[in-house]
DNA sequence: GTCCCTGCAAAAGTTTTGCATTGCG
DNA sequence: CGCAATGCAAAACTTTTGCAGGGAC
C-alpha cells in the first residue's frame, strides 16, 4: 500500500513516530515507542508521541492492540491475528483461517451486527520452550 | 461443577465479591464490582477487591478478560468468545466454532506451543443498531 | 495573522503496594 | 500467640488534557 501525502502535517517528529513504528517488529508499547523516538529527537515529549499514535491510528497508517493491560503498536495494518508467549510476553503476527460466515452467525444469534474480529492465541514461544526446559 | 472447599479462607468479604460475580451478567469492572459488593459490605475497600479478584483468578474461579482499556471478569470460566457493542460496550457471551486445529497449525508455524486463544468480535448490539438508526 | 503543533506539567483513571490493625485458628 | 486478611492511604503506571510558546502557511 502507498502512503498518500497525509491529510495531516507530516513533521518531523510525527514522521519520527510513524518511522519508529514501521520499522518495529516487536509491537512495542507507547512509552517505547517513545524511547526510541527520543534517541532520534531527543526533545521529543511523552504527549506528542501519544497524540500522534493515536493520529496515525485514526487514520489507518498504524493498528492499535489492546492485547495485554496495556496498548501496543502494529505496522501491519492488513487483518491478521497474533499469538502471544504466556513466558516472556513476545508477541507475533499470525494468520488462522477463520471464516467470516462462522463469527457473523456466532454474534448474529446474539443479535450483533458484526464488523471485525480480534484473535489472540496464547502460547510458548520456541526460545521460553527450550530454555526453561519441558514444562 | 461443584465449587470445592477453597484452599484459601473464604471471609465474608471474599464471599460477597464471588456472589457478586457470580450473580453478574454483565461482565463488570473492578470498581463496579466493589461498589456493588460495598452494597452489601459498606466497609469494605478497593484493596480488598482487588485482592480478591486476583485470588480468584488465580484458583481459577472467575475469568479476567482484557477486552477494551479495564479488567472486566466473567463468572463463565468455560472456554467461550465474547462480542462486544463498538457504541454502548455492552459484552455478552459466544460461542464460535473454532477448531483447535486450526490454531495449533497457525501458532505451531510461528513456533510457538499453543495452549489456548481469546476471540473478541466487534460490531453493533441490537439495540444500538436500532436506536441510532442506520449507520 | 492565524492556526496547528509542540513540550512541559498536571490531571485522571486503574491497579498495586505499604503498613498498622483486626480477628480468626 | 501467630499469621493471614482487612482498610486506609499513598504509590506506580498508563493515558489524557490544559496551556503557553513557536513555527508553518
Amino acid at each position: 500500500m502507498p502512503q498518500p501525502t497525509p491529510p495531516y502535517r507530516l513533521t518531523p517528529q510525527r514522521a519520527a513516530v510513524r518511522e519508529v513504528v514501521w520499522e518495529a517488529r516487536d509491537h512495542p508499547t507507547a512509552r517505547e515507542i517513545y524511547l526510541r523516538v527520543k534517541a532520534r529527537q531527543p526533545g521529543i515529549g511523552f504527549a506528542t508521541v501519544y497524540r500522534t499514535l493515536s493520529l496515525l491510528v485514526e487514520h489507518g497508517a498504524i493498528l492499535e492492540l489492546r492485547l495485554g493491560d496495556v496498548a501496543r503498536y502494529d505496522a501491519n495494518v492488513s487483518p491478521h491475528d497474533h499469538v502471544r508467549c504466556t513466558a516472556c510476553g513476545v508477541i507475533a503476527d499470525i494468520n488462522v483461517p477463520l471464516p467470516a460466515s462462522a463469527t457473523q452467525r456466532a454474534a448474529h444469534d446474539s443479535g450483533f451486527d458484526v464488523d471485525g474480529y480480534e484473535l489472540q492465541l496464547l502460547g510458548r514461544c520456541a526460545t521460553c520452550r527450550t530454555s526453561s526446559g519441558g514444562r
